[in-house]
DNA sequence: GTTGACACCTAGTTTAACTTGGGATAGTGT
DNA sequence: ACACTATCCCAAGTTAAACTAGGTGTCAAC
């Protein structure tokens, strides 16, 4: 239960479920509400402003589409986006390995 | 390598850190990039404006005390505090685990 | 004919974290 | 005596991400 603060991994996982598939905003929401179990139940008004900055930084390219009357417009990962999405999933390993050390729980198992 | 995007774990950190012994803001700091091998490197300016917040919430109590003719700052928890701590630990383990479903990997064993 | 799911959008607010700048003391080195 | 570094604290102002709150329109079902 949430819906209020992944502050600064938002992108993250934009990238991730758009590369899992060229899909539209409205479908986005519904993958990520979904893949986390409900846990990620983005406002509309956050993950729409999101798209356009990804796409203004060039990570994402969009075309309009028309599907059963209704207007919608399908994004899919460029290079850069590519590039974005490999650097931002390396941070994110750092920064989570980084917050267990710090709370002094072990949740990966060291190679053994 | 970094020092910039812990938006909204900051706290977690922060009371996590106070738990484990009372302590001042400098030696907060330290504590933090010890453990957390340097990945956590945070500037004074943020660290003090978050415990003041903290203490405003009623998190952290204060005591001034003079170590060596320098006069520090000295926190402890509150039972406020405990508590809080408690349910941030709590919704950062959602959210990670939360995380990794939309990453696609499988950091934690479902408990085989 | 109105409700609800689908599908998109922008303007404005909030607030956490950051930047920048300040002050002071202790110890070390020259 | 002077500089320098490490320790220790603070506040004002900036930035930017996420949220709130409002708006538009289509289609299916009741």
């Amino acid at each position: 239960m949430s819906g209020q603060a992944l502050k600064g991994h938002l992108d993250l996982l934009l990238l991730t479920v758009v590369s899992d598939g060229a899909t539209h905003g409205y479908a986005v929401i519904e993958d990520l509400k979904e893949r986390s179990e409900e846990v990620f139940d983005l406002p509309d008004g956050t993950v729409y402003p999101a798209l356009h900055r990804l796409e203004k930084a060039g990570y994402l390219g969009s075309e309009w589409s028309v599907v059963s009357g209704r207007r919608r417009r399908t994004y899919q990962l460029t290079d850069r986006g590519r590039g974005a999405l490999d650097e931002q999933r390396h941070a994110w390993s750092e920064f989570s390995r980084a917050m267990s050390r710090v709370l002094g729980g072990s949740p990966w198992p060291t190679t053994p």
